[in-house]
DNA sequence: ATCCTGTGCTATACCGATAAAGCAAGGATG
DNA sequence: CATCCTTGCTTTATCGGTATAGCACAGGAT
């Protein structure tokens, strides 16, 4: 610490210019008028403190305004990292967010759940002023956080009581239901996660329903794993044509590209003998190669509004309100519908 | 903010128990020894600080330590955000290491040059203990990090004087060249990127040096920005055999990328009349269509021993030294080459 | 001469913790 | 019986700001 450079305090302009701290302290923040502080001082004292580099401790501030300015972020989904490809969408929509409405972002995302607990620790330890959650509803954190009013916004996923922004998951599905039924599709087969998570039970949910809106039937084999999509697309050849589902539509992009690099491997021809479609619309570096049709999620807009909705929050003074937001998705068509 | 739960204080227990504020820190501070409380005091602090939910203000700590154990991360690179491949796993090191060494991490990467600046004003506010730098090492505000003696470490790029974590993009260099001549690769076209950065410019100078002990030879043509793959590849196509380079050497993977997925739509057989090689060693979705020959760096780990160094350098109260540390990268042999 | 009002600051207390010194009561020691 | 030491706390100051009240002085009105 000894290598820290000193710091100016209002206390060392104070006293080089023979005023108290609260002359200084009332010029610098603004507060002059206020205490009708000379405008011949009030030069003295800016001109001071310019010379001295003063900057305001932002620590001290933070504890005598009871908010740090901070703004945190968890995540409760077990295995999440910064390293998943939409994460790095929706640190970028935080931090903007947090750059907008002039806050900090300090983050809180292992990949375990405890990070919701350091998180929540982090509001009663007064570090952080609110928390975006980005995990599954029955974190037993969750419980607390409401019992405690804390200010919490939860994104992408809903969690019962608290605040959400998300995506319009039920639109996504919708829109991938009726594009296949467009394109002549009858028979889905949908490639579920089995995951707690709002917004991967909306997507299912959507397609199923719209589907069987339109008289479509959906099928399901359980959940397509990493190095499962063989077996899974041998079962597909296996089927006898007249039950065979002539579309695959996965619960996300990375397993959509999974299933189609593996239908391209085994010589299936897409989009002619299968259908694939994704959700999620993140940046592929397969442009070129093939264009997966998908839904695209403003991960970004969700994080941002996310950042907005908690501040407000934290400036009305109000109770975590119960503010519902979906954001509008887009289908976007590629080549594998 | 009146929304926000009154927290339990240190006062709070002292007056439930008629004691002093002290004897409450202390117990609960560890420092009840030296105080001399006596068991029973401790006793019943330690019971009243669980019943009531106790948790120590971390701000007001923070003031009195004059330490807040939050480090910061700013970018300076113009453009680049989290969402950046790589960042992704810089991230996740980052996080690591502030988990292994009992800190937070704020982020100040937005995608402009202003956030060194900011993320100096957050050290000079007070607001966290260091700075973790990826940036260029020109920057205006490097200068007055290294005058000021500011805790900064830098990683991935070099600064001049400041310590600073990296790969050994040298090493790497040097790998892909040597291996190029092992598949009978006799001169190599590099494609560069235009950055004031000390890793790029490590990356090129290492393959043109082993390139040339091992008597081969490189061209350059300039860099391949994205949409110009087609006209460097058809330049690459009307060079007369003899001269015409057999192994392109992006500066990193996504160059590599494009310029194999553009080849490939040319019908240039790769590796047989061109080899490709990248460098970074990220995630693909390539996997089945095209295993990228590229040398595999080690970004979360450098990000984690950046953190670990500034730590070091925070704690053990010497200034800022010249640590300058590079971590191994690997060759990864994919079928590019 | 007294009162009142406005100007221009200062003094004090606080935010919630910690460091350092102080101090009262009881037992041991001379 | 006076002194010293130990035990077990309390008091005070401090970190660097901000909110609130107060206070000295000048000038005009009464």
């Amino acid at each position: 610490m000894s290598s820290t450079p000193r710091l100016v305090t209002i206390q060392n302009i104070a006293d080089e210019l023979s005023v108290s701290k609260m002359t200084v302290s009332a010029v610098l923040s603004g507060k002059a008028t206020d205490l009708r502080i000379s405008a011949s001082t009030q030069e003295r004292v800016r001109t001071a403190a310019n010379r001295l580099g003063y900057r305001p401790n932002e620590v001290a501030r933070a504890l005598r305004r009871k908010s740090t300015k901070i703004l945190g972020f968890a995540t409760g989904h077990n295995g999440l990292t910064t390293s998943d490809p939409w994460m790095a969408q929706i640190l970028g929509g935080l931090q903007d967010g947090c750059r907008e409405v002039g806050h900090d972002l300090l983050l809180h995302c292992h990949a375990n759940e405890t990070s919701v607990e350091i998180a929540y620790n982090a509001v009663l330890d007064g570090r952080v002023d609110g928390i975006i959650y980005y995990g599954p509803p029955g974190h037993p954190m969750t419980e607390r956080i409401r019992e405690q009013r804390l200010p919490v916004v939860a994104i992408v996923d809903e969690v019962p009581g608290l605040p959400c922004i998300a995506a319009d998951d039920t639109s996504g599905g919708h829109l991938l239901a009726e594009h296949l039924h467009e394109r002549g599709h009858r028979h889905l087969l949908y490639a579920p996660q089995l995951m707690d998570s709002s917004s991967v039970l909306n997507r299912e949910a959507a397609v199923i329903e719209r589907a069987a809106a339109l008289q479509m039937e959906v099928s399901n084999w359980g959940k397509v794993t990493a190095g499962s999509e063989q077996t899974f697309l041998n079962r597909w050849l296996q089927t006898p044509l007249e039950r065979r589902p002539t579309a695959i539509v996965a619960w996300d992009d990375e397993t959509a590209i999974r299933v189609w690099r593996t239908a391209r491997t085994m010589g299936i021809q897409v989009p002619r003998d299968l259908a694939i479609t994704g959700f999620d619309g993140l940046p592929t570096q397969l442009e070129g190669i093939c264009d997966l049709s998908t839904i695209v999620v403003p991960w970004g807009d969700v994080a941002c509004k996310g950042i907005h909705t908690l501040h407000r929050i934290l400036t009305s003074g109000t109770p975590p309100d119960q503010t519902q937001i979906r954001l509008p998705v887009a289908l976007r068509i590629g080549d594998t519908t």
